[in-house]
DNA sequence: TCACTTTTGATGTACGTTAATCAGAAATGA
DNA sequence: TCATTTCTGATTAACGTACATCAAAAGTGA
């Protein structure tokens, strides 16, 4: 038999009505009185059943995901799974609803944003830009009662609860060391391809391989950034023209900090050898398959599906004005190699 | 407001009860009855309420892990991270208890599972050893009905319902990869240090590292494993042997696939200079710092958090006769360099 | 002392499911 | 046909907490 409410009640010498109070913080109970119930329920060793409580609270979260109208392969995985997190956490009483927003346009998140009433929602997960017009709106949110967090992409600036994705500054550095071991600190061009440097999360990508080619590898020279939009014909475009402008021995490596990889991938197909060594992001079914045949060097690789999970577990957090195990919750990066795909 | 089993049994024209029986495979049903409270939770789409369930049936789990009495970093931090796991997963009805037994002596862990009765516990989480008597004394624990699944290193020939770990093969050839590409394709020796040949996982990364250095880089000669036992002291003495008998050049990679890192560490560190690639597993305080100081190349760990969380829920699951979400319960590898530790 | 506020107690209902018990219907055997 | 057994369905009391209500007690100030 485990310990409930009466026999704390039982215990302190008070009824159940005043043990339910102090255990919800609800006012009108002297302190005094406070005191015995904390004593007897540390006593008795008391924990309150969750079953029981969220029964009879009867409480529903209603949670926002805002993505971006994007057609990358991992825009449509992270879709997928949020779907997948709709369904496993609806026994929960969660429900999950997602919205899109047109990409690469500030008004428009801005005004999503602001279409979020705490009314329907308790807390939303949205996919920021770094754009002007979307912080306001992120902070009006967060001032009309509604959780935030950002997802994948942060916005630290702003009033958001929490980040809910990888440390990118770190994949960054890990980036930059991997190009500079597989490149053996040879002499020789290394060239960056972002999505966008709207994309807090490409930004901190190029900072932190940054970071480490230059104070480790000095013989590497840093090519300008080039933007390809996540999109697979402007990524070729980019690419093409790295190689138009760079023999290939000269260009030896490429990190590819974004999306768009189809277009990397297929340029750099045609090649004919001295390959430069390329670290890229996300595993799609392109970038799986560039590994395994040697297009691509290595991969870094969020799993969305536990980001996903972790955004849900934060928000309903966050509703409760709990606690968060935060260190639970840190999205890992993985790291692929063709012998260890899942 | 959201449907009940009330609503179903409206809507079927039966009785709750008849409901309940039907929704939890109990006998006593006609089948046309069974197909009528079907068809009405399928239009009504009725989900059973968690919450209400397990206040009710009021079930306790109890589990028990079975751990080596060893005295490595690793073993530590898996010991740690179960009491965690205990208090976690309390407020679920989940109760955990912690065993241990002699390591390396498998009459002692054969009569350690002899011991467990399904009187007491629902089920057990065991870190196997391949030795005489341990398989079949899982088997007969599988026979009195207690659920088992084996833990970090497996027993796959065993009755165990399922393994909780990671792929250790895949962490072989991963582990072969760097070493191959670290040392860029030179003529030398590689050397093994397992903890034990009669630990599964042990055994397992080897093969696999043997894979990928025998099929992709030739000019690696392999050395015959050598045996440490997970423990500082002998895996100093074995490593030392090593540098006896190969110059440091010569010898160009160590893939130490077990425990006592901090004998080879400590090693390693008056070697003055040609250190040999060396790849490593598990994180823990002193591996952390050879990675960092350099000593070590990169580190293979599993998070033995998630681990154990991954068996608990597993051994739930097979105490309700669910189905799991194997995908969402298999161990990932995390691979570490200096860059990137948590 | 009285009127008033603050604190506490007693009590009951609700939450949705489980499972025990009981009543009635159907099937069976003589 | 009746008595008996076997099925099937209905009713209802838990499970432990939240929360509302009302009454009573304690404390406060004048």
């Amino acid at each position: 038999m485990r310990t409930t409410i009466q026999d704390v009640a039982r215990h302190a010498g008070v009824s159940v009505a005043t043990v339910d109070r102090v255990l919800n913080g609800r006012p009108m109970v002297r302190s005094r009185t406070v005191d015995k119930v904390r004593d007897a329920m540390k006593a008795l060793n008391y924990r309150p059943d969750i079953f029981a409580a969220n029964l009879s609270r009867k409480r529903v979260y209603r949670f926002l995901f805002l993505l971006p109208q994007r057609r990358s392969s991992f825009m449509k995985q992270l879709t997928a799974d949020v779907a997948l997190a709709a369904e496993h956490f609806r026994p929960g009483r969660i429900e999950i609803e997602t919205r899109f927003f047109e990409d690469f346009n500030g008004p428009a998140l801005a005004a999503t944003l602001d279409a979020v009433s705490p009314a329907d929602h308790d807390g939303i997960a949205v996919y920021s830009l770094d754009l002007p017009g979307v912080q306001p709106a992120l902070n009006r949110c967060v001032e009309r009662g509604v959780k935030v967090v950002t997802l994948v992409s942060d916005l630290p600036a702003s009033a958001r609860a929490h980040f809910i994705g990888p440390d990118n500054v770190v994949a960054g550095r890990l980036a930059g060391r991997l190009i500079g071991r597989f490149t053996a600190g040879r002499r020789g061009n290394v060239a960056f391809i972002a999505g966008s440097m709207t994309l807090r999360d490409h930004v901190e990508r190029h900072l932190g391989c940054e970071q480490v080619l230059r104070a480790e590898f000095p013989d590497a020279k840093l090519l300008p950034v080039v933007e390809g939009y996540d999109d697979t014909e402007r990524t070729a475009t980019v690419t093409r023209s790295l190689f138009d402008r760079f023999d290939a021995p000269d260009l030896m490596a490429i990190y590819s900090m974004g999306a768009g990889n189809q277009g990397l991938i297929r340029v750099m197909e045609r090649i004919p050898r001295g390959k430069p060594v390329v670290i890229a992001h996300e595993l799609t079914e392109h970038t799986r398959r560039a590994l395994v045949n040697g297009t691509i060097d290595a991969l870094l690789s969020q799993d969305t599906k536990q980001e996903v999970r972790a955004a849900v577990r934060v928000l309903q957090a966050l509703s409760d004005n709990e606690e968060v195990e935060f260190n639970m919750e840190r999205v890992r990066l993985d790291l692929f190699f063709p012998d260890n795909l899942p």
